[in-house]
RNA sequence: GCGCCCGUAGCUCAAUGGAUAGAGCACUCGCCUUCUAAGCGAGCGGUUGCAGGUUCGACCCCUGCCGGGCGCGCCA
């Protein structure tokens, strides 16, 4: 009999473990051994290497200094110590004083079954309370087509999101644009241009003029008379070349749409589309200045309008409205987090380039200025660093002055959503990424997407070979097999499985997406090599339903995890 | 000059303050009549940029250097 049900969860196995090293201490501290107001944090980690068990705590190095004794020797009367557990084979006392645990085939079992229950639910939790959490990404201006970049910033949004969601979030994806100011006039400038036939070498195209091939396109349609829709507004080109303001909205109308479908095409949603303009429109940008000008943060110098962000840790003061009248970009930012704060998110979660990273300061000292108590830390940033593409072992040189860039949907339909969406999201956001062009679209295990959707796949396939040799698989007595299930490798395999919810719960908390995809290369691999180590469909009918059993659990992990990258999970290849 | 990020095997990258720093590629050597066939297994490869510090223990935390990226605008 257990006396744990610890539900498939190794987090909770870790806290079994936990909860029996914290019995030995108390014991310990009544025998004297230990002192009566020793405060231990009790840690039990994942081990690494299979010869040091399951489960390892650290406990006897860190309390050794206050029981006045040598580490290994405390583990021992720690172990001498520990209550009797079904879920505990046995412990061993090793290097310098760690407890390794070896867990028990009842346990692994029992973990197994769970994964079984819970299905697509495995690895959820409630840890966010259904908190309102927001993430902003992409945010790309409609100054033309999503770049690769944009594409990380949607790759690791997204999955965030999902993270978050799958933490018990109630999350919303926003999307902010710039539908004004002078980026956008030097887009209507460029396309104006564009319809009266200039070309970017002519003298009188514009200073700052966009000089895409897009944007060519962008003024046949609009001297056409065409129609473009995005998600919130219609505009008919006019086809006067004259009607600066007419180009103005149909560009911005035009470059929403393509954006859309980049975005349509990367299977990534939003809930919200904020509109710069609305912050104007609705007085939200007037209301914010009048509150930061009253709370006293503000000056004039040489005609223009100051904050004094540096009373909140900036370099130096920014300006507010410029001598021209016009507020700079940072007022309606500011602006737009208050309403953010107003919305009621507890948390939001910023994800952007990180060549805009000057802005998070000041935002923040905005926010603070505005004295609307708001948390000096909010809201949060999650930066990407550039990437780079490689191309036939050359790098694929990105001008956006030239107008060559590789767009999102270029690495869409050259390799794919899913190896799009992996490579994006499956490093560190805060280093640089290498895109290997050639890597992304390999068919072969090379491709760490092809390597973990093929994992999946071949379990279906394991399924289907059963039909033909017209076997069955039994749910229940899998389960009721699953004792059977004694080689390292299979044992090893269940407590790899029984990581993924506290992965899931790490990556969420660092906001570190690229956690998901390595655990689940590690767990493709470790599938592949017990595979092709041991034979699935054997004669034993029960231990080939306790294998069975063993691979629908390893389906569901990586089905989950995949999920949480928005990357498939094919039953064939 | 100032600020942020990065620096780990030849290359691309991992690593909760833990034990002998791990994968893949490339290279070398085996294997492949098999539930999936596009492969499987093993080997080679390291002063974790440098120097200090904190700690029982540091790739990880702190300080200073070196190197690279990005940003330092009354553009966004």
């Amino acid at each position: 009999m257990h006396d744990l049900k610890h539900n498939g969860d190794h987090t909770s196995m870790k806290q079994h473990i936990a909860d029996l090293i914290n019995t030995a201490l108390n014991t310990l501290i009544e025998d004297g051994v230990l002192p009566a107001d020793v405060q231990p944090r009790i840690m039990v980690e994942n081990t690494r290497d299979k010869a040091h068990g399951d489960f390892a705590s650290n406990i006897a190095l860190t309390l050794a200094k206050a029981a006045g004794t040598n580490p290994r020797e405390l583990s021992q009367k720690i172990c001498a110590a520990l209550p009797a557990s079904d879920n505990v084979e046995k412990t061993e006392i090793a290097g310098p004083g760690f407890i390794n645990f070896f867990v028990s085939d009842a346990s692994t079992a029992s973990l197994v079954a769970s994964i079984l229950e819970q299905k697509d639910q495995y690895g959820r939790n409630n840890d966010g309370a259904d908190r309102k959490v927001q993430v902003e990404f992409v945010s790309a201006n409609p100054t033309g087509p999503l770049h690769i970049g944009h594409g990380r910033g949607a790759a690791v949004g997204d999955c965030l999101c999902r993270l978050m969601d799958a933490n018990g979030w109630e999350v919303t994806r926003e999307f902010y644009y710039n539908d004004a100011g002078q980026q956008i006039n030097n887009l209507a400038l460029s396309v104006q241009a564009r319809c009266k036939g200039l070309t970017p070498e002519d003298p009188s195209w514009p200073a700052d003029g966009y000089r895409g091939d897009y944007i060519v396109e962008l003024a046949e349609s609009y001297m056409r008379k065409e129609t473009v829709e995005s998600a919130d507004q219609t505009f008919t080109g006019t086809g006067d070349a004259d009607d600066i303001e007419a180009i103005r909205h149909f560009a911005v109308a035009y470059l929403r749409h393509e954006q859309d479908l980049d975005l349509k095409a990367f299977a990534v949603d939003f809930d919200v589309y904020f509109l710069e303009s609305s912050l104007y429109s609705e007085g939200k940008v007037d209301a914010a200045v009048k509150t930061l000008i009253d709370n006293g943060f503000t000056y004039e110098d040489g005609g223009a309008l100051w904050l004094r962000t540096t009373d909140f840790g900036d370099d130096k003061d920014r300006v507010m409205r410029k001598t021209d009248g016009g507020y700079t970009y940072f007022v309606p930012d500011v602006a737009y987090h208050l309403d953010k704060w107003q919305r009621g998110f507890d948390t939001v979660i910023n994800e952007q380039g990180a060549d805009h990273h000057s802005t998070i300061t000041r935002v923040r000292a905005g926010l603070q200025a505005l004295q609307a108590d708001i948390p000096k830390g909010w809201p949060d940033y999650v930066l990407h660093q550039m990437v780079t593409v490689m191309k036939g072992g050359e790098e694929v040189k990105i001008s956006k002055r030239a107008g060559s860039y590789v767009t999102l949907r270029d690495l869409i339909e050259e390799v794919g959503r899913d190896a799009t969406r992996y490579f994006l999201a499956a490093r560190k956001s805060d280093s640089h990424l290498t895109f290997d062009i050639d890597l992304a679209r390999s068919e072969s295990a090379d491709n760490p997407v092809y390597y973990i959707q093929y994992a999946h796949a071949r379990v279906c396939s394991i399924f289907r070979k059963l039909a033909d040799n017209e076997l069955s698989w039994d749910e229940a007595t899998g389960v009721a097999a699953l004792g059977r299930l004694e080689l390292e490798s299979e044992k090893r395999l269940v407590i790899n499985l029984g990581r993924y919810p506290e992965v899931v719960k790490r990556a969420a908390n660092s906001r570190e997406p690229h956690q998901i995809a390595n655990y689940l290369y590690d767990l493709a691999s470790e599938f592949h090599t017990y595979y092709n180590s041991e034979k699935t469909l054997v004669e034993d009918a029960e231990l080939r339903n306790a294998r069975l059993t063993l691979a629908v659990a390893v389906r569901h992990v990586l089905a989950n995890g995949m999920d949480l990258l928005g990357v498939s999970a094919p039953e064939q290849m």
